[in-house]
RNA sequence: GGGCGCGUAGCUCAGUUGGUUAGAGCACUACCUUGACAUGGUAGGGGUCACAGGUUCGAAUCCUGUCGCGCCCA
């Protein structure tokens, strides 16, 4: 390729699909078992089927491909284990909704349960996975052949079968319950999936009139009760009050009658009553409340349904009720009320209300008949994160899933669904007898298979060894090479919906850990602080930030701006950083490009101190990258490669190695072009796992390649090439350039323009070394003549001057100068240095510091002090 | 109510065992189309590190408290 081919800015769109193509057929993501490298495995967190690509995919899974990337070069053989999950209930109901919107007003009754779960495979096969599409546009090095969905045959078999064995083992039972019921998809949900939410209600007080000891009704006496679901009262069957609450003693056993039902209910005493709320008395719904419910078993309370599960009432409610929503209902009740002058007070009341996380309508309490499972292996689990055996990154999550560990009630299981796993439970037909098995019984014909299905999340927490063969009918190959897997990486968020049970699965089903790490990512927010959804459509598309910015641009722009654990505000400014950056590496790389020098070894003897500076500060780079990344401290690892790539290498030595390349002599040219080869070459590959396109594209571009992908060369350990003992002096030689510019700049000299200097150098020893490095000096200040002067010099009055620590830089510019401006500006100078003299000797006269401090940080501010003072009097002479 | 986290430049954030002369990017100002790059270069301005105490020779960093913000759990 000559330099002519090579476009000035960078073009991702040219280079990501050609290579990802590439990377496919050849077959570079996909995992050998059999291979003899060490293994490192990551399942993916199977995004929802119905899903498309979010910014925290974008995040999530960028994060993984660094993972998995840079271990293919560290020489693992590497399984990132891709997949979805079937979303029971979203894609139910998105399905559902499809169908309603075709004028098919009740899909389940129109087409049965095997219709319509056949509808929705049609609409899987169809819509599902696009979002796995548009990850292989993100660049993400997932084993595809290993592909996997939470509904596949062998899949389902395993969750059948963990269900089965758990059952078996009594951990999963059937109850009748209190559970969370949701009016709109009307099903049960975990505690998981509710959200509280705080909600400016009102708290109503109604008065229940006493029934006398002669069976009449009180018109003088009656109990105050509150409450922030008037409706609910329809379906009273008690009052309550604490037992120890002085003020109703005399109540407890009484009567009291129930207004609009017109029905005597008791004053029963409850321990679970708080005093403090509203009145002290409290009225109770057996049937809508799970304090009352409890209350209700102990005091032996029928339960009046008054709420169905459409969220509608019910003939229990009365006949002007049935039918309203609970909502309509509430005000009807209330207008009544009202009327009958039972409608005390209202106030207003700042309460949570249980939200059903999908549908985001408040949550009925309801009593049904419920599958649930008592967790295995919490203490293992519990012991595992607490040891160490899994690490949580940044560890302090651990407390998070400790505690919920540690309180955890049996998990709500069946989901009154046709979409999912159907629980593998027959009653006979006529006897009653209950079957579990994954086969079903031989008879088929004789029994009814239980209606409902399992929680998605009963299904994902196998991920970890279910994805892999067909266990637990055949240990695959894969499952004995990979599993346990390595890191996982998600979201906080789901901490207790999937990790912790997926650690429980581990154990219970494993006998082992299902992975080492688990990083938790940062939630992205908008550029105000709000969490990204759809509703409020504050979520940029990332394929349309990948067609802006390229892939490895958003990648790379997302990983500068992603601090470890805490939330990322997300502005699309950012990704700007990211795409120059590719942009800034291309055009680094067309600079060696455009030398025409063959490659080589670096020669050692023929390095300048410029050299040896940057090739130990490449040094220092892979070795604060690597340790970044074992340390899973993304941001830090992107940080320290913008630093080193634009700051030293571009910045400093690019500039320098200019005076090389343009110069006569092949042997420095050929030397700085092997420095710049050892550069970039290690540059690409730390580059590699954050922008993969790019670093391929230059692998290739620049040589390095023989043919072979980058993504199996060696991860870069330091090459020991530069020495370090150079760094100090070529640091100080680059403060006296920034002096030298800096008086340019402030006498307005055309950057362009060649401009004159003199050095004056603290020493002979910095002047001898300052005048071998010539070249340096005149390249980067694009000076025309640099003449060495000595102690002995006096500049003329009002001669630009700056002084730093190598010596002092004049700017002869005869007749240009206003030397009282100049005065001006070294006096500013005299202040601040005035002002940090000052700062060191109110340290150094401090008797306790000198002799407490370390010796050698009162060397340094002892030093620091006679640096201060010489430039303070040079600067001094300057202005006479 | 309990737990966790955060408060550093106009904005977004680094600052890992206390030694700092507090950094970066964006934004801002000035100059510049020079032969890698204007998706660029050079130089510059901008911070009482939320506040108040304490420990220490020394605190953005450790401790306590206050205020503000966010999240999780009840």
């Amino acid at each position: 390729m000559s330099s002519a081919d090579i476009p000035k800015a960078y073009e991702a769109k040219l280079v990501e699909d050609k290579w990802y193509q590439d990377w496919l057929a050849k077959g570079h993501f996909t995992a050998d078992p059999k291979s003899a490298k060490p293994p490192y495995c990551i399942v993916i967190p199977p995004p929802n089927v119905t899903g498309v690509l979010t910014m925290g995919h974008v995040l999530n899974n960028s994060l993984q491909d660094i993972l998995c990337r840079r271990k293919r070069m560290q020489g693992f053989e590497v399984l990132w284990l891709p997949g979805a999950d079937h979303a029971g209930i979203a894609t139910q109901t998105v399905v559902e909704k499809t169908l309603r919107k075709q004028g098919i007003k009740h899909p389940r009754q129109q087409f049965g349960r095997e219709g319509l779960v056949a509808k929705i495979w049609e609409w899987k096969e169809k819509h599902g996975g696009i979002i796995i599409q548009q990850l292989k546009k993100l660049g993400c090095s997932c084993d595809w052949t290993r592909e996997r969905f939470t509904m596949d045959e062998g899949y389902s078999r395993a969750v059948l079968h963990a269900f089965v064995a758990l059952y078996k083992k009594g951990l999963i039972y059937r109850g009748k319950r209190m559970v969370n019921w949701c009016p709109v998809s009307q099903t049960t949900l975990s505690d998981e999936e509710v959200i509280m939410k705080e909600v400016q209600g009102e708290l109503w007080h109604f008065k229940y009139p006493l029934v006398m000891k002669s069976g009449k009704i009180s018109r003088a006496e009656s109990v105050v009760v509150a409450t922030t679901r008037p409706e609910t009262m329809l379906g009273d069957e008690a009052v309550a009050v604490n037992p120890r609450d002085e003020r109703y003693k005399e109540l407890i056993g009484r009567r009291v009658l129930l207004p609009i039902q017109n029905k005597q209910i008791p004053i029963i005493a409850d321990e679970l009553v708080d005093p403090k709320f509203g009145t002290g008395c409290v009225k109770v719904t057996p049937a809508h409340d799970p304090a009352d419910y409890e209350m209700a078993q102990r005091h032996k309370l029928p339960l009046t349904v008054v709420i169905g599960p459409d969220g509608k009432m019910t003939g229990a409610a009365g006949e002007e009720f049935e039918d309203l929503d609970r909502f309509e209902c509430r005000e009807k009740a209330l207008e009544q009320l009202r009327e009958d002058g039972m409608l005390l007070k209202t106030e207003p009341y700042t309460h949570n209300v249980g939200y059903s996380e999908r549908a985001d309508v408040p949550i009925e309490p309801m009593v049904s008949e419920q599958w649930f499972m008592k967790y295995p292996q919490v203490e293992q689990s519990l012991a595992a994160v607490e040891k160490g055996e899994v690490k949580f990154w940044p560890d302090r999550w651990t407390k998070t899933y400790s505690h919920w560990l540690g309180n955890i009630r049996d998990w709500a299981i069946s989901r009154q669904l046709w979409w999912g796993h159907r629980i593998p439970v027959w009653y006979h037909k006529q006897t009653g007898e209950v079957h579990c098995s994954v086969a079903g019984p031989a008879d088929p014909q004789n029994w009814d298979q239980d209606s409902d299905v399992l929680d998605t999340w009963a299904s994902s927490w196998l991920w970890p060894f279910a994805t892999m063969g067909r266990w637990p009918d055949e240990k695959s190959d894969t499952l004995q090479r990979f599993y346990p897997t390595s890191d996982l990486v998600t979201g906080p968020d789901i901490i207790f919906f999937w990790v912790a049970r997926m650690i429980m699965a581990g154990y219970e089903f494993m006998g082992r850990k299902p992975f080492s790490n688990v990083y938790f990512t940062g939630i992205i927010r908008d550029a105000l602080g709000r969490k990204m959804s759809k509703s409020l459509g504050n979520s940029p598309d990332p394929l349309d930030l990948i067609a802006q910015y390229g892939a490895d641009g958003l990648r790379y722009g997302l990983m500068l701006i992603a601090p470890q654990g805490s939330d990322i505000l997300f502005a699309e400014e950012r990704m700007e950083v990211g795409r120059n950056f590719c942009n800034k590496l291309w055009n680094a790389a067309r600079l060696r490009q455009m030398q025409h020098v063959a490659g080589g070894p670096v020669k050692r003897e023929l390095l300048s101190s410029d050299d040896h500076h940057v090739l130990a500060k490449l040094d220092d780079c892979i070795l604060e990258v690597s340790g970044a990344l074992d340390r899973f401290e993304f941001n830090q690892a992107a940080q320290s490669l913008y630093g080193f790539f634009r700051g030293e290498y571009c910045d400093w030595y690019l500039e320098v190695a200019k005076s090389a390349l343009q110069g006569a002599d092949a042997a420095p040219k050929a030397n700085a072009c092997a420095v710049m080869d050892t550069v970039l070459s290690n540059i690409l590959r730390l580059l590699h796992p954050f922008a993969p396109f790019i670093t391929e594209e230059l692998w290739h571009g620049l040589g390095f390649a023989q043919g072979q992908t980058i993504q199996f060369a060696e991860w870069p350990k330091p090459t020991g090439l530069g020495d370090a003992s150079v760094v100090d002096w070529v640091s100080k030689k680059y403060a006296l350039i920034v002096a030298g510019r800096n008086l340019r700049a402030e006498k307005k000299i055309a950057p362009g323009k060649k401009a004159s200097f003199k050095v004056q150098a603290k020493t002979p020893d910095i002047a001898s070394q300052l005048q071998k490095e010539l070249p340096t000096l005149r390249i980067l200040l694009n000076a025309g003549q640099i003449e060495f002067v000595g102690a002995d010099f006096q500049p003329p009055t009002g001669m630009p001057a700056a002084v730093a620590e190598l010596g002092s830089v004049f700017m002869p510019l005869e007749g240009l100068v206003d030397p009282a401006a100049e005065r001006k500006r070294i006096e500013a100078q005299l202040i601040k240095i005035a002002a940090e003299i000052a700062g060191v000797d109110k340290k150094l006269a401090d008797e306790s510091f000198v002799s407490k401090a370390p010796p050698a940080v009162v060397e340094k501010q002892r030093a620091r002090r006679a640096e201060l003072q010489r430039q303070q009097t040079e600067l001094q002479k300057l202005i006479g």
